[in-house]
DNA sequence: CGAAGAATTGACGAACGTCAAATCGAGTGG
DNA sequence: CCACTCGATTTGACGTTCGTCAATTCTTCG
């Protein structure tokens, strides 16, 4: 289940150890994938309406997709962090819908897509991981909005910060600290808030001795009250980890 | 660009043209494409938990995605029009995550996930439609995501209105009359609002004379006034439709 | 060291959820 | 066919939560 996602997303995708995937289709997903070096923050890696040529992975770093409001003003839709996957919404409209940035010095590699398509022409258990893997997007997308939906800010956060603890600590045992690579208002963004909202449930969460937060440096502290704060998105009969987002 | 939802969106998937996906994989489709007979409101076709195997397309009627918030509070997740495919999430789980109910009387037709894949095995046209079809999910989840992240009821509302519209005028004209399939409370519980709210903004839009509204008969009046409304979903250099919804 | 952005804090008002009660409407059993 | 009944919808009153505007402090990076 854990991968090193150092390494290489584009080659372990979703997850999928060499046993899964069979060593011929490794080899032909590391023959394609494209390596790009690391970018400094802010660095778009696609824009919307360009077109659509690959799937990307997250090698280190952090990405934000976002859309621009009416107004031109910014709204975060998801976060992507190592070992999972972005961009997956331009097979369908042959264009990137979101824009792509680095949150910081960041590393991924590209999957060019017709390529991909062809390799997995000769590999059903690759077509078998791609599915699994877009299916698991989707799952992700449906739980964000179903934590967000009609809940309070504590729990839309508090959800966010569980979230993001487990999403940053693969292949590893869970940390109690983590750097957060997003600001305040790219957090409270993507969970529909204002930065001065996202700003006050921080510092509650500190005077209930919650979390410690100095900046972007979190530590938790009580992730029992936590979770009973957090919206417990249930799905039933469920003991398996979490998967890559869109 | 149009289909014929009634026959069976199971062998036209993601409004594929049997010109798309070639005779021989149409036939195979129908093979084991199951259609279900039409069941009363209520019916639920699959509950979280279950074990996976089939996802399903809506023939007629109407299909809400359901989840129940820690409390036993029913969450709405999306809602599924004839045309349209849901259970998608599955594929990642082995079980189905959310409970699909029927809101009205309902015809679905199921394509067992083992056997489809199978077909897609000697299909690549079909695989190059199945990946479109989940990436078009991914990206109708997130423009409702982003559609209700941050903005107001009336904002929510009205873009959830015109979704609605579009979804269910498949294959024919924009109508500007159309009967809604679900409750206030569904309505609002999948744009995170209360029903007292609901019920309030749509008095609000019927005094604006942006609509009628009879109970669930909405006829639009306005339409221009309520896409001032909405949110924009800014997709740049977008002329196409929308797609299937999970 | 300085400057620009990020984070915090306060005050205020608008938007929305909650509780409660009244009305409407569709389906049902007699 | 009609009265009945249960749920859906509406409406009102009220309190809470959250967004907005503004000012201040803190960080980070050049």
């Amino acid at each position: 289940m854990q991968d090193q996602s150092e390494a290489s997303p584009c080659v372990a995708l979703d997850a999928a150890t060499p046993e899964v995937l069979g060593d011929d289709a490794i080899e032909r997903l590391r023959a394609i994938a494209i390596q790009h070096g690391a970018v400094a923050a802010g660095t778009r890696i696609f824009r919307a309406g360009e077109p659509f040529r690959a799937i990307y992975g997250v090698r280190i770093g952090a990405i934000k997709a976002i859309r621009y409001d009416g107004a031109g003003e910014e709204q975060v839709v998801a976060f992507h962090l190592p070992g999972e996957f972005f961009g997956l919404t331009g097979i369908h409209s042959d264009r990137y819908v979101n824009t792509a940035v680095a949150l910081e010095r960041t590393a991924v590699c590209g999957l060019p897509y017709q390529r991909l398509f062809h390799v997995a022409n000769d590999h059903p258990r690759l077509r078998r991981q791609l599915m699994r893997l877009m299916s698991g997007v989707i799952l992700t997308e449906q739980d964000q909005y179903a934590a967000m939906a009609g809940h309070t800010a504590d729990a839309r956060l508090a959800f966010l910060l569980l979230d993001l603890r487990e999403r940053m600590s693969r292949g590893g045992a869970l940390q109690d600290r983590l750097r957060l690579p997003m600001t305040r208002a790219e957090l409270g963004s993507s969970a529909g808030l204002a930065p001065e909202t996202t700003s006050r449930v921080f510092q509650q969460f500190r005077r209930r001795e919650l979390i410690e937060a100095s900046g972007r440096n979190i530590r938790f502290l009580d992730l029992a009250g936590l979770r009973r704060l957090a919206v417990p998105l249930t799905h039933p009969g469920d003991g398996s980890g979490r998967t890559t987002a869109a």
